[in-house]
DNA sequence: CTGAAAGCGCTAACAC
DNA sequence: GTGTTAGCGCTTTCAG
């Protein structure tokens, strides 16, 4: 591979016959005392040498790398996911907006156990991180609290010890659709939840439980499945449901997968949907209207909350904060997954 | 924020007795003339003081910056679907497994235009690149083309000219799908192609038409329809190309998401699938088992794909190679989404 | 076996 | 207005 070599502020000075702290003054817009004339030289001869400062040198100056992490959780392939495409595409639109690169990191046991989550601020890896999927369960997370280092939870926060985050209001989602359903006139509803150590995931059922308490109805534990986040998950957990429950007329899901599963499962062991079954969402990715029937489902904002996440992050690493907790509502989005139960 | 002071170097000779260079020679193995005693000390040293090596002082030292980039097109949001996530997923697998790290890019109009993907390694942010996504018009890549830069195509190629590159054989698949429907019995087919401008797709294509027309049989323009690589696109074509050739009994796909986008549009037009027409798709998508019906498609070795591109730059990065041409083999995954055309 | 010193490319006090 | 110089943290000759 031919080398190209690299050009350096050295050749710019030579090249414009101006020194280093002037080339480089010019370059920053840093020092307004320049001469019109030299810094014109100087421009010129970048230039005509086409230099690009070298971000190590800059870097090791500055203390700063201009660079923010991501950090997910292994999933089976950690990005093949919607919802964290969605979060990460949030994330990288506007970091590259104010000049930022990002760098993708997934939260393996081995990562985590050689402190590599440490390093990357030890080292200069990165300014800051944005932590998503966490669960309560990812307690090296407690290194981050009050350390002083620019680090925030997305899409959700742990109930036991404080850390920046920026979450939607999953309390509230778990009622509205609950509330939602109530108003159709379901009086026998389950529940498929992503995960027990997922707090928005307690939050969602919470809400959900909520709200058909306040309407008299109850949500015991035989109604209740565990769906793990996954179109699999979702299909297996409503077909346990319907079999211990034949007479549950709606359920509502954790996440869009675990609906689109539960639709996939409903219909393979004979319910139709909406008509026998009505099954609601939440999240509202792209795919949720491309599935058979559209689904009615709970929108979260993730787009938007991706990117409120970054704004904050750079308040962090810029010092104009020191800590962040933001919560977010969100809203129903009706399609055809949902309708009134038949009458029995 | 409490900053915390960094730890250099420094403090480890310090704190151990001994000299820089001492200190250096030991942490990087590169001297086995230390003795032990002093090895032992330095470690002992870098252990008490949680020493960390700062990259940016490392990189610029070394020219070397330790990350890759991964160059993805601009989506509607970029990183939120399945293709690329399962790509990204396995050069993360991969880059992190030797010591790299990865950042994420979207090759947006203003990046190019503005030369950052030059400036990626002008500026020393990444030792190399793995592009994916790309088009035959992305004349940019052109730069890159022999001029001595660690870059890699992934899963493509440029017809007109020559860019190291790892690849699916994607003739080989349309013609696969062809065979298939065609030993089904099928003589009325047609093609949803992702892009013109995508050199797999034309291979599909090209695959495609190669089977049929050994088999004597035509595929005549008004049966090949844009579907824009999409759910909604292939929703559409499948819809007008039905209204045009109500006797089409088959459809080939260029992917997993028009080919679930076309079983929409075909049931909402009121056929059955694959009773009245069959559709296969391409990829092998985790989502083409979770369709209904399951979805027949041709397997491309997605991952494994990613692994070997992310393999060959390092090949690249290191020297060991200088150029880069592979292409893999792929098959068919049998699934419920086409079955023989139903007699006249 | 170990240490002094130069240098990677850049920024910023501090002179002049 | 502009240049000299020290130093960011590390690696690596080259002496001892």
């Amino acid at each position: 591979m031919a080398k190209r070599k690299t050009i350096s502020i050295k050749d710019v000075a030579r090249e414009s016959g101006a020194s280093l702290t002037t080339v480089s003054l010019v370059l920053n817009d840093r020092d307004h005392r320049i001469s019109p004339a030299t810094r014109e030289r100087v421009l010129k001869a970048v230039d005509r040498l086409g230099y690009r400062p070298n971000r190590l040198a800059q870097g090791l100056q500055s203390q700063k790398s201009g660079l923010i992490a991501i950090l997910v959780p292994q999933l089976r392939h950690a990005f093949a996911d919607a919802y964290f495409g969605e979060l990460i595409s949030a994330i990288h639109d506007h970091a590259s907006e104010v000049g930022y690169k990002i760098l993708l990191e997934v939260a393996r046991p081995e990562f985590i156990k050689s402190n590599q989550h440490q390093e990357l601020f030890d080292r200069h890896f990165v300014d800051g991180i944005l932590c998503c999927g966490v669960t309560n369960k990812d307690v090296y997370l407690k290194e981050f609290a009050g350390a002083g280092r620019a680090v925030v939870v997305v899409n959700n926060y742990l109930p036991s010890f404080k850390l920046n985050h920026v979450c939607c209001d999953y309390k509230a989602a778990g009622r509205m659709a609950g509330e939602y359903l109530l108003d159709l006139g379901h009086r026998r509803m389950g529940l498929i939840h992503g995960a027990q150590e997922v707090q928005t995931s307690l939050d969602l059922q919470h809400g959900f439980e909520e709200a058909l308490r306040d309407a008299g109805v109850k949500l015991p534990a035989s109604l209740v499945e565990d769906g793990l986040y996954t179109e699999e998950g979702g299909e297996a957990a409503a077909k346990r449901m319907m079999k211990r429950n034949p007479g549950v007329t709606a359920i509502l899901a954790g996440n869009d997968k675990m609906a689109i599963g539960a639709i996939t499962g409903l219909k393979d062991a004979g319910f139709r949907v909406p008509e026998d079954v009505s099954v609601v969402g939440c999240d509202d990715m792209h795919q949720a209207g491309y599935c058979d029937p559209p689904l009615t489902t709970v929108h979260t904002p993730i787009y938007e909350l991706g990117k409120r996440a970054c704004e904050r992050l750079m308040d962090l690493i810029k010092g104009r904060v020191d800590i962040v907790e933001e919560i977010h509502p969100v809203n129903m989005t009706i399609r055809k997954s949902a309708s009134p139960p038949k009458p029995a």
